[in-house]
DNA sequence: GCTAGACATTCGCTTGTCGCATGAGTGGGC
DNA sequence: GCCCACTCATGCGACAAGCGAATGTCTAGC
């Protein structure tokens, strides 16, 4: 009871004297010589602890043992066969597996796009999307739990080591008004004009989010409605109990009966879109990374 | 696609690394240095045409191609680890199977009674048992399609080559009289006592027989009835139409009212039982030949 | 009895693999 | 902000394994 055997090239060479009879036809179907194949043989009886062909003058022929082993060999031979297929598909996108990450309102168009190209493309990859805020994605990614995620990354927080960021494009903020409001209908608005509104926002804390330069400024609006659901507060605005930010991405998806105008990017900034890959990112990855990019560029058309 | 990878020692090393997510305490488990397993790993990973593993500063993590290698190498490892128990029980008589063949008459008490002692000490050893003539077996045996038979071979016919013969016992013959005979009871009786009787026998040309010497000493029976079934045989014996020849092995086999009367040997000679084994026999048939043997002893009771 | 064919063995060489020591890179602690 | 501890990679020398070529050994068949 040696251990487990070392190699199994040597299964090769057992195979293939099971299947022709004879050491030497074997030898010459795999491109070695006769006594190779003998001395890879005997290796593998020493290692198996017991004779696995009869040895008969003209030719061998397998013993209790070999017959034995012969359907695991056969079995660890398709085994590693479909392992190597398996690979070769991950390296071609003719398979596998693509789990993807996005926050919520790049899911509204950006990656819906480039995900349905992608699909078109390389049909045989599967693709997992989850939803969630960025913060968590670059988590996932840098745990290697995901294998590309879309986030909004805060400008100043470097991301987890082992994680790159790809822009993709800084996306404008807008604003939703009742259809009868004054701004509705122009082309832009500073934000100062709409400091009286009532303002429906997901965070009391205005500085931790896109409104920091505007708070910075002495932007103090009312805040009264607080909504996280874009139903709700789109809804609210509907109403004509306020108005609310939306982003670029999400406005095509937008009801009817709101209208939307474009804020000064000094007043909020653009919010910088980023795909987030790890540090040696999968084949699927890539190709979706080349996608996203390619999307992001004919959706940047909405800018001056 | 360079190949089939060629080792697969370093699968254990892959898997090791992947329990552990560190090249330096899977090399603590194997026993291996740190450098060794470093090698093997990427050996592998240019064997396989694809990263396995990603380095990061605290350790390494599966890469894609490394998540889709696992569970194949899991499986080879565990075929392999039950080729090895299948082997270990095969040498340990702890599994496997035992084809066995014998002509008729040896199933009656020889090979069942060995076949039983066999059953008490391997359970777990399958047998089959076929039944036939010795020629038949021998050629089995000699192809490799049986384990062990137990045969009664012409003598000067040589057996196969890879066939060796190993001597069980010289079986007397019998001849079964009705039971009022006048030489019933006898303890044994010369053949030309029984010249003017009607001989029972399954084949017309004597001289192919045990009957040889008999014939060239110029017995010439009348052999009008011909059967090859024993309960014909007998049948007609015990309607007292005739006489025929029994193995002392079948005797306690044959019906109460027929009576068993010894035939001296040089009248016909004892029949010659032996075993048929293979050039390597396996484990079980050498078992069985040892419990064969043991049994062969106990029957010889019979003989002076 | 001899020959043909098959496996086993010996020899010398190439190749692979190991341990040891060292280098390079990164994250955490002071 | 610097240093250290920990990781994996690599160069080096030694050893073992595996190869081809040639030779030996055995058996079936003529």
């Amino acid at each position: 009871m040696a251990g487990m055997p070392v190699t199994h090239g040597l299964y090769d060479a057992f195979l293939a004297v099971a299947r022709s009879g004879s050491f030497t036809s074997a030898a010459r179907a795999l491109g070695y010589t006769q006594s190779a194949v003998s001395r890879q043989v005997r290796s593998l009886e020493e290692e198996w602890g017991a004779e696995l062909f009869e040895r008969r003058p003209r030719g061998v022929r397998l013993t209790e043992a070999g017959r034995a082993l012969l359907p695991h060999a056969e079995a660890v031979r398709d085994r590693l066969a479909a392992a190597r297929a398996e690979l070769t598909a991950l390296r071609t996108l003719d398979g596998g597996l693509l789990r993807l990450g996005a926050f919520s309102s790049a899911t509204a168009a950006l990656v819906p796009r480039a995900q349905a190209a992608f699909r078109r493309r390389h049909p045989g990859v599967a693709v997992t999307r989850v939803e969630g805020p960025s913060v968590k994605h670059l988590g996932l990614v840098a745990a290697g739990e995901e294998d590309l995620a879309v986030v909004s990354p805060a400008v100043d927080v470097p991301p987890p080591p082992g994680v790159t960021l790809h822009h993709l494009l800084d996306e404008p903020m807008l604003v939703a008004l009742e259809r009868g409001h004054p701004s509705a209908g122009r082309r832009d608005v500073r934000l100062a004009e709409l400091s009286g509104e009532e303002w429906i926002v997901g965070n009391e804390r205005l500085e931790d989010t896109l409104f920091r330069p505007a708070v910075a400024a002495g932007f103090r609006p009312r805040t009264g409605l607080l909504a996280h659901d874009w139903i709700a507060k789109l809804g609210a605005v509907a109403a004509g109990l306020g108005v609310t930010l939306v982003p670029a991405l999400a406005a095509a998806s937008v009801r009817p009966d709101v209208a939307l105008v474009t804020i000064h990017p000094e007043d909020v900034p653009h919010r910088r879109i980023c795909a987030a890959a790890p540090g040696a990112p999968t084949a699927a990855a890539t190709a979706f990374l080349g996608l996203l990019r390619e999307t992001a560029r004919e959706l940047r058309a909405w800018g001056p």
